[in-house]
DNA sequence: CCATTCGCCTGCGGGC
DNA sequence: TGCCCGCAGGCGAATG
């Protein structure tokens, strides 16, 4: 499930791939993702030079000398494939530069595309009311504190809230109150200074060892058959439930809002 | 404003 | 073996 940590990867493995390359050919095979693909993407972007590659959330940026960025979001299944032998049944949009082909492929069609121009990135929808990065300078205890106060839904859900914090998803929000020894039941607004204090690095150190580890598991971000993005990482709670905590206890599950959330009981109160 | 629910979509694994 | 069902997930719309 692509998290901040995965875009990251996917960014920084189609840069060599993209990164002062000319789009020759754009190919639609479907219309539409979870939104319609913008209806002049192709004509936009073909002839156009990729000038550079960035993140924002869980978002993936390539802005073009033609004053455009392409927007796109990799929802649950999306992935970019590099130079694929065949096309496969969910591979949506082609890229092709005079070198390489890319493909955006997207099983459950959750991700989406957009083009906006880059001079109004600022206006995107979805960017008007995210929130800090949490790997940049606007995360801060201080920060959370302020902004979860008189908050009574809990952490867990809270932490979701891209509103609150731009780019953490499911997996890297257990992940994180894990390391920080924060119960996810607990109401956002009552976490003390002192939890906050925990909170903040937790949250960076989870990020950073995924994004670590997707860097070292994909050899120059792109693994020999050409899958960006995609790479196996170990969890400390997440999936495991039933499993054994470090702390001798179990790994514990519920459900909230048909949403898992995974937590060790004894480590996390 | 805040909290909660739902729909979107398809592959997969478990149960029968 | 094959079919059905529930689950997984982000996000935006709708509802209370």
């Amino acid at each position: 499930m692509p998290e901040l940590p995965e875009v990251e990867t996917t960014v920084r493995g189609l840069t060599p791939v993209l990164e002062g390359q000319r789009i020759t050919r754009v190919q639609l095979r479907r219309p539409d993702l979870r939104r319609p693909f913008p209806d002049d993407l192709g004509q936009r972007l073909t002839g156009a030079t990729v000038t550079g590659l960035s993140r924002r959330a869980k978002y993936g940026l390539i802005a073009t000398d033609r004053g455009d960025t392409m927007i796109f979001h990799l929802g649950m299944s999306g992935r970019w494939r590099v130079d694929p032998a065949e096309l496969l049944k969910h591979d949506h949009l082609i890229l092709e530069t005079p070198t390489q082909r890319l493909a955006l492929n997207d099983a459950r069609r959750f991700g989406s595309v957009d083009l906006v121009p880059t001079a109004s990135l600022a206006d995107f929808p979805a960017f008007k009311t995210l929130g800090p990065e949490p790997l940049g300078p606007g995360l801060t205890a201080g920060y959370l504190h302020t902004a979860l106060a008189g908050r009574i839904a809990s952490i867990k859900l809270m932490l979701l809230d891209q509103r609150i914090v731009a780019g953490l998803g499911n997996i890297y929000v257990c992940e994180a109150l894990f390391l920080g020894g924060i119960a996810p039941k607990q109401a956002a607004g009552t976490l003390s200074r002192a939890r906050l204090d925990r909170l903040v690095p937790a949250i960076r150190s989870v990020l950073l060892a995924a994004i670590e580890a997707g860097g070292s598991s994909l050899r120059d971000y792109v693994r020999p058959d050409g899958e960006l993005g995609y790479f196996s990482k170990q969890f400390a709670v997440y999936g495991r439930e039933g499993q054994p905590c470090g702390c001798g206890g179990a790994v514990a599950r519920y459900a909230e809002g048909g949403r898992s959330t995974f937590w060790c009981p004894k480590c996390q109160r």
